[in-house]
DNA sequence: CGCGAGCTTGATGCCGATCAATGCATGTGG
DNA sequence: CCACATGCATTGATCGGCATCAAGCTCGCG
């Protein structure tokens, strides 16, 4: 292919069915015959480069767009410039939800790593939908999870102080790369401290000393962005226990 | 109907089809013929008294609820007992999105004043949206619109300091009252201090102090719950423009 | 090798939390 | 009808956590 083609134009072909994070992504539960309808509409991917987007605030929605490899953010921004962190996507999960609302992104998607992506049309997918109750049914949850997520994070953001908002992060973190076959003690970091901090409603310099403040505890063993886990107990306690 | 059943237990008769609120709710967007299949679906009221909850963290999900008059809160606790307001809805709005993650409800809606809702049996509305595109069409929005919201909730709760907090909710609010035909610069709040302070992600006190100094400036009348705007661009500036 | 982006660490200040007292409206029972 | 309780709101005084400002450090990369 790479001979007809050098430059590699074109898209990538894309197949749920032989697909290893069938049981994380969007055929979740459905049946090996439902999946292989999904290949019909699932059919590209596209790859993105680190540092750039896969959509931005603004933009015509057209898709949604299944992590494949690599590692995202997407955030909001204000009209004076403010920026949020609205969250942070790795394989199996989902881009663009936000776009339906108003058939345009209301977010930037940046890859902080070169990362592909399975293009799923969203026309399309309304489509099959209709024809598979599975599909329906699946689709609805995964849109509910991002709320439910998104509640999350506001208690979060509304109501923990600074060492608890990273316990929590990291627990979040290394849950879902579990999940994916990663260890639950160790973590390489894909984003800076400024976009951990905006995550989490903090100033960069803040996550730093709080990083430093968990490894002199002997919470953590941190190494720029190589992280390892010790007292997981600890940083659990930190986000479930009372603040005062 | 009341004289066989004195004690209404019996649920209220519902029906989208004549119901004013058409145009904020479910069924927007969607033509008279359909709207009428609707009626079907959409069979029953409940009326919740001041302070009961629709539904609590934990509750088996089986229904949507319209809000159709009166005012509600949601919010979510953590295991320590913390909790947060994660939204208000007001007639039109739906609630229970929720539950549809994990069959069960991930949060507390608890009625503000005396509330009427309408019911909307889940399973049921999937098989309707099956036959009928506009609706399914409809609904995907109205659950992106609420992820929409939430990030500019964590826009709020990451990045915004206690006055530009609560000018961007009384806009907020007041946007929407003026949706429901009610005046943009009057309201009457139907939530504490406290309850308000959750939301934002700030104490009561502070909320307090923080319309007293907007009163102060000229920019509200605050008496107790009754608010007057008397300098709708003030507020806007506050939250549009830089906060350094 | 040296530049620069990103990270760490220190000093200081401020915003909002906390603690505490008072005020105000509503409701209840004597 | 008043006395009192109760829930909510306001206001003041003080404190603390995180932001801010500033200076060096580390590491990857051209």
């Amino acid at each position: 292919m790479s001979v007809t083609n050098p430059l590699r134009l074109e898209p990538l072909k894309a197949a749920c069915s032989t697909c290893n994070l069938r049981e994380l992504c969007l055929p979740v539960g459905m049946s090996n015959e439902q999946i292989e309808r999904l290949d019909t509409l699932v059919a590209i991917r596209r790859t993105i480069t680190r540092g750039e987007t896969l959509f931005r605030t603004g933009d015509a929605f057209q898709s949604l767009y299944a992590v494949r490899t690599g590692f995202f953010k997407t955030c909001v921004s204000s009209e004076d410039g403010r920026d949020q962190v609205t969250g942070f996507q790795m394989s199996g999960e989902l881009l663009g939800l936000d776009g339906i609302s108003t058939d345009r992104h209301s977010c930037d998607a940046v890859a902080l790593e070169d990362s592909t992506v399975c293009v799923i049309p969203y026309h399309q997918l309304e489509g099959l939908s209709h024809e598979i109750t599975d599909l329906q049914r699946v689709f609805h949850k995964i849109m509910s999870r991002e709320i439910v997520r998104d509640h999350g994070v506001m208690l979060l953001l509304g109501s923990m102080r600074a060492e608890e908002r990273l316990a929590a992060f990291l627990l979040n973190l290394t849950q879902r790369l579990h999940m994916r076959g990663y260890s639950q003690s160790a973590l390489i970091l894909r984003m800076t401290r400024e976009e951990i901090g905006s995550y989490l409603g903090l100033k960069l310099e803040t996550v730093s000393r709080t990083f430093s403040k968990f490894q002199d505890e002997g919470l953590l063993e941190v190494k720029q962005r190589q992280i390892r886990i010790l007292d997981h107990d600890a940083l659990k306690k930190l986000v479930n226990s009372a603040s005062c």
